[in-house]
DNA sequence: AGCGAGACTTAGCATTGGGCGA
DNA sequence: TCGCCCAATGCTAAGTCTCGCT
């Protein structure tokens, strides 16, 4: 595993926990909470960073190493290859290199029908271009060849079995065959008894992403419903009756009233500005200053009509569950290409208050309500087209199949568009997400050569080069993200690598008993701060320093590179190569190595389980997936605790009992009481097992405080490195994935052996 | 090359609802 | 059976990256 990517040890060791070590900085403070007092801070500090010498390993081993790739893009030596050659389907679909089975196994009558992609599975000449490689295993471009094999719908047959048998038969596990749901809820809904499997199918081409495409459009907002006249408002202290336009906003403030936010000034100021925009010539002369305005009466209503919503009877609730199950079932499926598939966000964005992250020039700004007039749907032009609702009509309906969406607007804070897409599980989506984990694989096969090229580029003439090389290290070291340049003022001020700035990084010669150490301070995405220090080499640092040399904090750290530069160059390096795949990549070469080193096969499942989310939340920091701790989170791990005692003192209990139980056998020596030993000693062991299950959900949770599991889990580590964990672990994959996750990674699941390997 | 529009992925927080213990 | 709590789900903002134009 020539991807090892050691610097994620570093952050490992201790457990995995965040490094809040910055709590004294007092820069961003908004932010500050996350960040709270640590006492392992010490000891995860010197863990996380111990292995500064990560990469140190010397030039010539990369050479080395460049020529090996070589030779593996030749196809002919690579061993994991014609290891898994025989069975992988997954490789013959996305990766880039041709494979027996490729010649011997599918007519493909697509290809030939194509002339310009023959040469991508014949012709060995071609391999020899850098260019193949990218056509082959691009997914839209290239149709899949699967279905031709024959030995393969038997090895289905015995897969498909193998993960059925895994997934303990659950209530309500769904829609395997001839299982009902047990617990007679109503929902046995039909689903497709068989699910399809569209990853054993031919992928379109040339960027057509469908043939056929019918929905019946979004969901609008419920119109405004005006509160009753008995709730007021009050402008300096005198009741007034707003016009409903000027009062729908007023009582989107009105709902925020209890957030911080309605108490900042950027707010206030922004939303003041546009209700005004909605009122009347005569309110607005009248309303001029929003410190005199008064909506607590409104805010009470709102609370109230919450409170009243929990206390409704059960009949009711039933009735809006139902209601919204219809809304789902009518308008939440589409229909493309022969098979149904869920709609991810239906329902259109209904008005209200703009609330970015962090520090956002344009919150509270109105966002105004989506009218039909607004909307452009997409469909095929055979389809049934939608219907705007009676009196309305739609901006545009066109028919556009090189593209997802069925229905976008345009949205009026930024003047983005935002779009209704698919739900993770339809085939669109995991083609997709598939064919992102097949290049990150194929960067694992290329990832020392362009390791040693940048490290080369350190000491290039040109500083272009230079920086470019500093910045790659750091995404591929630091996992940092592109940094894309933004608009100033347009949104709130957060940087990613290549917009770092000079007043990002502070440079230590020396620092805690190691040299060279980088100090990174700054705001990334969503505003969650990254903080971290960070010893690099030499030659890194010395570069920095020559990058940062007469210049102003506020001025460009890489002032010769920007992401269409650095991608252009990772381009070259590898096709399908740009700055994020370096985040997958190393995200899930992180969790294969960290499950193999945690996971323990003579522990019990929670135990492996545990191991599993310290694996995960390895990735997580290293990702920088923050949350702010949950608002419960000191009262639930004080329960918890209880829980804990309470089963320690059950379990002094039941040893007393067994000792007892134990003398009495003694004496007694008879089958009874030899029978009651037994029994005493099962249920020590039972209540030990409890106690032990209890205590590892505690340090979970703990380790968890400010770490966001989800994010890595959802978008960066390859599901079938877990699927293949938990097979080879017998750990039910309903432990690791949800039902919503099972779908989204149906194809993983379908498919990872558990040999499987990154 | 630089730029803006467009399309799509990634992100954390808010709300919901269902399971579980009292 | 009820109420609590947390996991699941929903929501939408904020990124990345590509493409076509100038």
């Amino acid at each position: 595993m020539s991807g090892d990517h050691s610097h994620n040890d570093s952050q490992i060791e201790s457990g995995s926990r965040y490094n809040d070590s910055h709590k004294h900085k007092d820069k961003y403070k908004d932010k500050e909470h996350r960040h709270k007092d640590h006492k392992k801070d010490k000891e995860r500090e010197k863990s996380k960073y111990s292995n500064s010498e990560h990469r140190d390993s010397s030039d010539k081993k990369h050479r080395d190493k460049d020529k090996e790739r070589l030779k593996l893009k030749d196809g002919s030596s690579d061993k994991q290859k014609d290891k898994h050659k025989e069975k992988k389907k997954e490789e013959r679909s996305f990766d880039g290199k041709p494979k027996k089975e490729r010649e011997n196994g599918f007519a493909s009558p697509l290809i030939k029908s194509e002339p310009e992609n023959d040469d991508f599975y014949l012709s060995p000449k071609h391999e020899k271009s850098l260019k193949r490689e990218r056509d082959d295993d691009d997914a839209e471009f290239k149709p899949k060849k699967i279905k031709t094999e024959d030995d393969r719908s038997e090895k289905k047959a015995k897969k498909r079995k193998q993960v059925e048998e895994d997934i303990k038969p659950k209530k309500k596990t769904k829609g395997k065959k001839g299982e009902v749901a047990t617990d007679g809820k109503k929902k046995a809904k039909k689903e497709p008894e068989d699910k399809w499997k569209w990853w054993e199918e031919e992928r379109y081409t040339d960027g057509v992403k469908w043939k056929f495409l019918e929905h019946k459009g979004p969901v609008f907002a419920p119109p405004y419903d005006p509160i009753p006249s008995n709730v007021k408002f009050y402008y300096d202290g005198k009741h007034m009756k707003l016009s409903p336009e000027a009062e729908e906003v007023a009582t989107f403030f009105a709902k925020m009233l209890d957030h911080e936010y309605t108490t900042k000034d950027i707010f206030r100021k922004n939303f003041f500005k546009d209700w005004r925009k909605e009122m009347t010539s005569e309110e607005k002369s009248k309303i001029s200053d929003l410190n005199k305005c008064d909506f607590s009466e409104m805010s009470e209503y709102f609370k109230a009509q919450s409170e009243a919503r929990k206390a409704m009877t059960k009949e009711e609730k039933l009735k809006i569950k139902e209601e919204n199950e219809r809304l789902l079932q009518e308008y939440g499926f589409c229909v493309m290409d022969n098979h149904k598939e869920r709609i991810a966000n239906f329902r259109i964005e209904p008005p209200g208050l703009f609330r970015g992250r962090g520090d956002h020039p344009k919150m509270g700004m109105l966002k105004r309500r989506i009218r039909p007039e607004d909307i452009i749907v997409n469909c095929s032009k055979d389809s049934k087209h939608p219907k705007p609702p009676p009196g309305t009509k739609w901006k545009e309906v066109r028919h556009d199949n090189k593209v997802t969406w069925l229905v976008s607007w345009t949205e009026n804070i930024q003047g983005s568009i935002k779009y209704i897409m698919l739900n993770p599980s339809s085939r669109i989506k995991g083609e997709k997400d598939w064919q992102k984990y097949e290049t990150a694989r194929r960067l694992k096969k290329c990832v020392e050569r362009i390791r040693s090229q940048y490290r080369e580029d350190w000491k290039s003439k040109e500083m272009r080069i230079r920086q470019r090389a500093v910045a790659l290290y750091f995404i591929d070291k630091l996992a940092l993200r592109a940094g894309n340049e933004k608009e100033e003022g347009e949104t709130a001020d957060t940087v990613g690598c290549c917009s770092l700035r000079v007043e990002h990084l502070s440079l230590h010669q020396e620092m805690d008993g190691q040299e060279f150490v980088v100090e990174f301070d700054f705001l990334g995405k969503d505003s969650i701060r990254y903080y971290n220090k960070v010893p690099v080499e030499k030659r890194v640092f010395k570069n920095l320093q020559l990058f940062m040399e007469d210049k102003e904090p506020e001025d460009d750290l890489f002032d010769r590179l920007n992401t269409s530069i650095l991608n252009k160059h990772l381009q070259e390096l590898m096709d399908g190569l740009t700055a994020k795949v370096f985040r997958t990549y190393n995200a899930s070469i992180t969790l294969q190595q960290q499950l193999s080193e945690l996971t323990n096969s003579e522990e019990n499942v929670p135990a492996k389980i545990l191991s599993y989310n310290r694996a995960n939340r390895a990735v997580a920091i290293l990702c920088n997936h923050q949350r702010a701790p949950p608002k419960t989170f000191e009262k639930s791990m004080q329960n918890l605790q209880t829980k804990i005692d309470a089963k320690k003192e059950q379990l002094a209990d039941a040893k007393r009992e067994l000792k007892s139980a134990k003398a009495d056998a003694k004496v007694r020596r008879d089958e009874k009481s030899k029978k009651a030993v037994e029994t005493k000693k099962k249920a020590v062991e039972r209540v030990e097992e409890q106690l032990m299950k209890l205590e590892v959900q505690a340090t979970d949770r703990e380790e968890n405080k400010q770490i966001a599991l989800g994010t890595s889990k959802l978008n960066y580590l390859d599901p079938r490195i877990s699927v293949a964990w938990c097979k080879k672990f017998d750990i039910p994959i309903e432990k690791i994935y949800n039902k919503t996750q099972r779908e989204k990674f149906a194809w993983a699941i379908d498919m990872a052996e558990k040999d499987f390997e990154f």
